[in-house]
DNA sequence: CCTTTAAGCTTTGAAAAGCAAAGTGACTAA
DNA sequence: TTAGTCACTTTGCTTTTCAAAGCTTAAAGG
């Protein structure tokens, strides 16, 4: 049991909400708002403020677009955000062979 | 990926600060405040206020004790508290396997 | 045209959570 | 007696979360 594990958590990613958005973003490459909205249940207000937060991380990148004359808000992970998605996950490896 | 699978995380547990809390409870049965605190170099408001999060959770219990005169409150987790922490560590478990 | 409706975000403000500084109370050594 | 320390607790500030309401553009109906 180390406990500068936990320390060592990213709290951008670590928030479920985020993780969720995170962990879709990190298997299907670019997702829309509305697509990230409905798959994670979540509230218009609620996601964007996350997505927002992950941006600010630079983990997201938003690319705004049209479709059909609608904007339609294409988002992906960047670089340094697989990297930390990936950090996250070995860390919860981590913590979670500790605790067996 | 289930999408689900990310509502369902107990936000209770998931807080990084009362992860550590939890997992040393769950390793170590019985532990004091203060050897929380030195174990995981949170502040004493901190550590009060997670471990009150998780009595109220019904997750930890504390009995207040004395040794050499001094207070000693050592904590434990609960049945509920246990149980609790396997279904999260079981849940992470799924969302690391649908991550790789 | 001009209103209404709807999609697709954004803003906003209230509520909850996180955190550390200051406070308390019981002892203890000087 | 009083200054100090230990072991918590309280307090209040800051940050974060979240959903309701708002904005903007576009198509549909009259």
């Amino acid at each position: 049991m180390n406990p500068e594990n936990f320390q060592k958590i990213d709290k951008i990613i670590h928030e479920k909400g985020r993780l969720g958005i995170v962990s879709i973003l990190a298997a299907t490459e670019q997702v829309s708002f509305t697509d990230l909205k409905n798959t994670l249940g979540m509230t218009d207000g609620n996601l964007i403020t996350h997505i927002k937060a992950l941006q600010n991380a630079g983990y997201v990148a938003v690319a705004k677009t049209r479709k059909d004359n609608r904007p339609l808000s294409l988002c992906l992970l960047t670089e340094d955000g697989k990297k930390a998605f990936r950090d996250y996950l070995q860390l919860l490896e981590t913590i979670l062979k500790e605790n067996k």
